[in-house]
DNA sequence: AGGAACCCTTGATCCAGATCAGGGCAGGCA
DNA sequence: TGCCTGCCCTGATCTGGATCAAGGGTTCCT
């Protein structure tokens, strides 16, 4: 069963899943256009139409709150949907039928899920915060790519992108020891995030630490160790459990060892 | 210094890059388009391309051979020029400062390499074998793309298969033990070449063993411990020391624990 | 308030794979 | 022909991170 089911029959979803909290859609689409005032509009896919494109979307796509731990793709499902991220996070990850998990990515604002290259979905996408996505069908995106090759080339710019990090990726877990890990983790999400109000840079983690494990192919375990490590070392700080100050961002590109 | 100076310049390459044995371009193409022969024509981004486009693309690339161990992109240098592999196989990889390098892929005939998401290469490609490569500017890409949809389409989908290859790379190496790496790794490279005259799959492995460790996030010693083990137990048979057959592929899938 | 279910953290021990060491073989060159 | 340089294989030992075990904190539910 594919959630978007669960979205659309909110007293039907099994209690084992998280409520959808609320679903507009057509139905709830009093105004003109939705899209147009939707916090993703100036991100993602979004980012690449033009207005008049607006009306269509709207009409074709659902925006979806969902409540934490709740599946949005799943690994195998078909591929029938694509989702974009409007707020919250979510974690993709694969799996070994074992039960082994590998989190491939972290999905935040503007972010694009659910892109298959054959009928079923790659992974499995899941939300680690409460999260808000817009969901459209697969055909309504083939039709605006076709319609609009800005379309295209901003989906092949976000590819490209994440193809990179994919290979980044590929570094860190092939070469990369557990303190040079994590450092490198810090790093690249405090590039992303803005600092604190004193200016020192801060990392958010929403996520918990098995997730983080889970995407740095460490334990949860390990990963706390080398926090301690680098906390007793000065380099950083843990403010609160998801939450730590970055005091020494020298010390950890250092220890990050960063391609050339 | 690319090597795209040295590809135009023979006589003035150092010594220490073994020689271009041939290079044909403009000035050797006196017939009307080298492209429409050209071994890779139906293959990666030229297949996407009509044949009223092929003088033009004659007209702006060149045909490189190339001997074995010969860099052709380098990482951080700026990134001018693509190539599509005609013949031959390359090695992509990643160093860390202190020389660590982690191969991130190997590439052969019809695929694309030195596609950068900013200014410089994001790895380093070099020979395994010799190799025929064909260089186009950058901006002849770029030109091609705007008046022609289905490149960009082209150009999109295979990125999305890269894209879904190095998701696959991370699960490998961020949750499978060694042997998995390994049966993993010549199960994917069987399903790409055919099998040997008896009907059973083989694989061809004309790169260092050290290479396919630094694929698979492994130290020589340890690739050739498990080849063995896999031997012993009747999965595989190496027939000389870059063809191995595979004798149950079977018993490989189930130690190679795919993905579901 | 009690308690159940998670997380996170720390300590002790284990082990898969890295590292160190040495020997054999094939191809290239003087 | 004989040396030399890579590459590959195998054995011995070491170690970084996994695994096993246990305690404490927080949140949520009853």
């Amino acid at each position: 069963m594919t959630f978007s089911v669960a979205a659309e029959t909110i007293a039907a979803a099994p209690v084992s899943i998280p409520a959808t909290v609320a679903v507009s859609g057509p139905a709830a689409a009093t105004e003109k256009s939705r899209c147009a005032g939707c916090a993703a509009r100036s991100k993602g896919l979004c980012a690449a139409l033009p207005a008049e494109e607006l009306p269509e979307l709207t009409a074709a796509s659902r925006t979806i709150n969902l409540l934490s731990s709740t599946p949005v793709v799943l690994e195998g499902a078909e591929a029938d949907s694509v989702f974009t991220v409007v707020s919250g996070m979510l974690k993709l990850y694969k799996t070994l039928p074992d039960g082994r998990q590998q989190i491939t990515g972290f999905a935040t604002a503007g972010d694009v899920i659910g892109l298959a290259v054959g009928e079923v979905y790659a992974y499995t996408a899941e939300t680690v915060t409460a999260s808000t996505v817009c969901r459209a069908p697969r055909t309504t995106l083939h039709r605006l790519m076709e319609r609009r090759p800005a379309v295209q080339g901003r989906l092949l710019a976000m590819t490209s992108v994440e193809l990179s990090a994919a290979q980044d990726q590929i570094l860190l877990l092939g070469c990369k020891t557990a303190v040079e890990r994590v450092a490198s983790f810090l790093l690249a999400l405090s590039r992303r995030s803005r600092p604190l109000p004193d200016g020192s840079p801060s990392v958010f983690l929403p996520m918990p630490k098995v997730d983080i494990g889970a995407y740095l192919g460490l334990r949860p375990e390990t990963l706390s160790r080398v926090l301690r490590k680098l906390e007793d070392a000065g380099a950083i700080t843990r403010l609160t459990n998801d939450r730590i100050r970055l005091d020494d961002a020298a010390a950890l590109e250092a220890t990050a060892t960063l391609a050339a």
